[in-house]
DNA sequence: GTCTATACAGCGATAGAC
DNA sequence: GTCTATCGCTGTATAGAC
C-alpha cells in the first residue's frame, strides 16, 4: 500500500527535527537540481553529498535509498508545483486566463521555483515497483487541476479533451529540453505564448 | 571534426558485408527499443547483447563504444523519421494540411517505424564530448524541415513561430511518455490532433 | 548526525582462443 | 564474427567509530 505522500519519512529522530529537517530539505533541494540537469541514473549518491557537503554514508541516514530519495524530490517537485497554480488561479475566472495563468505558473516553477521540478519523469527510474503507484497518485493528483481547467474551455466538438491536456502539459514539460535562461523569454512569457497559440483567434 | 552522418561506422570487414550489415542493423533495432523504455543509461551492453542473441563482448567488434552505438541509434531514427516525413509532405500544397501530414507521420514513426525512436533525447547521454555536435547537427537537420513548414503558415502577428515550432514538437514528443499503444486511438490520430488544436477555428 | 572504511554488484571495455 | 574470461572502475549501500 502506498504512503501518504507528504508523511514519507518523518520522524526517525526522536523529537530534536528542528536542524535535522533543514538538512533532509536541503538534500531534497540539490538532489533535485542534479536529478534535472544530469538524469537519475547520471546522478550519484556521492554527486548529491559532495553537492549537499556531506559524505556519501551519511545520506542514507535521511534516506534508506536512492529511489526513496527520488520519491521525496518528486513529491516536493509535484507539491510545489501545485501550490505554485493554485496560488495563480486565484481570483481568476475566466477558463482560459486561468489556463494562461496555470501555464505560466507552471513553467516558471518548472525553472525557478527553488530547485524542485522532475514534473516530467519521462520513464520513472528502474525497476521501481514498489514507489512507482506512490509516484504515479502524487502526478495524478496534480493532473486533476489541469483536467478540471480543460473542462471549462469552451471548445470545438471535434477536440478531444484528453488529448488536448495530455499535449498541454506535454509541450509545457518538454521546454525543460530546449529552453535555457537568459534568453529573451522568461518561463512565464513561454507559458502564456502556449496558451496563446492553443487559443487562437477565440474569444 | 565531426562525421557524415550515414558514413559512421562503415567497412570494418573486408568485403564481406552481407550478413554482417544486416547483424549491425539488428543490433541497432534492439538498442533503440531498449534505449527508448529504460533510458540510455538504464540500458546495459549485457542488456543489448541478450536481446540481440549476442554475447557482450562480441557488440565491440561492431561497435567501438556503446556512445558509438548510441550515435548510430540517434541517427538511425532521425533519418528514419525525416524520410517519413518527407514522404507524407509529397504532393500536399496547404500549409496546414502540410503540418498535419508531418504530425502524423511523426507521431507514428516515434511507436511503429521499425523501433527507432529517440527522437527525443532529452538530455544526451553523460559527457559525450566526441559524438555531440554530430547528435546536435543531425536533430537540426530535422528540426529545418518542421521550421520551413511552420514559416509557410499563416499565423496572428503575436506568435513567435519559433515558440510555435518548439511547442508542437514538443508535444509530439512527449506523447512518447503518455501513449500506450491499444489505445482508442492511433499515433496518427494524436499527430492530427495536435493540429488540430493548433488550428482552431483558423482557415 | 556525521565520519571513515569497505563490501559487493554491475558497468564498459579488452584480450585471445576458436 | 563470436565466444569466454577478466580487468579496472564506479555505483549503492552498510558497519562501526566518534
Amino acid at each position: 500500500m502506498a504512503v501518504r505522500a507528504s508523511n514519507v519519512r518523518r520522524g526517525r529522530q526522536g523529537r530534536g527535527e528542528r536542524g535535522g529537517e533543514r538538512r533532509r530539505q536541503e538534500i531534497i533541494s540539490k538532489s533535485a537540481r542534479l536529478f534535472a540537469t544530469k538524469g537519475f541514473d547520471a546522478t550519484s549518491m556521492r554527486d548529491i553529498a559532495a553537492a549537499a557537503g556531506l559524505n556519501a554514508g551519511s545520506l542514507y541516514y535521511h534516506f534508506k535509498s536512492k529511489d526513496e530519495l527520488f520519491l521525496a524530490v518528486h513529491s516536493a517537485g509535484v507539491e510545489s508545483a501545485m501550490e505554485a497554480v493554485r496560488k495563480a488561479l486565484e481570483g481568476l475566472t475566466d477558463p482560459w486566463e486561468r489556463l494562461e495563468a496555470a501555464a505560466a505558473a507552471h513553467a516558471s516553477a518548472l525553472f525557478e521555483s527553488a530547485d524542485l521540478m522532475i514534473m516530467l519523469v519521462p520513464n520513472f527510474p528502474g525497476g521501481f515497483s514498489e514507489f512507482r503507484d506512490e509516484l504515479v497518485r502524487q502526478r495524478d493528483e496534480y493532473e486533476q487541476i489541469i483536467r478540471d481547467l480543460v473542462t471549462d474551455l469552451d471548445l470545438p466538438a471535434d477536440i478531444d479533451r484528453d488529448v488536448f491536456r495530455l499535449h498541454f502539459l506535454g509541450a509545457l514539460n518538454w521546454t525543460q529540453t530546449w529552453y535555457r535562461p537568459n534568453s529573451r523569454l522568461t518561463p512565464e512569457d513561454i507559458g502564456r505564448q502556449l496558451v496563446r497559440i492553443l487559443r487562437c483567434s477565440r474569444e
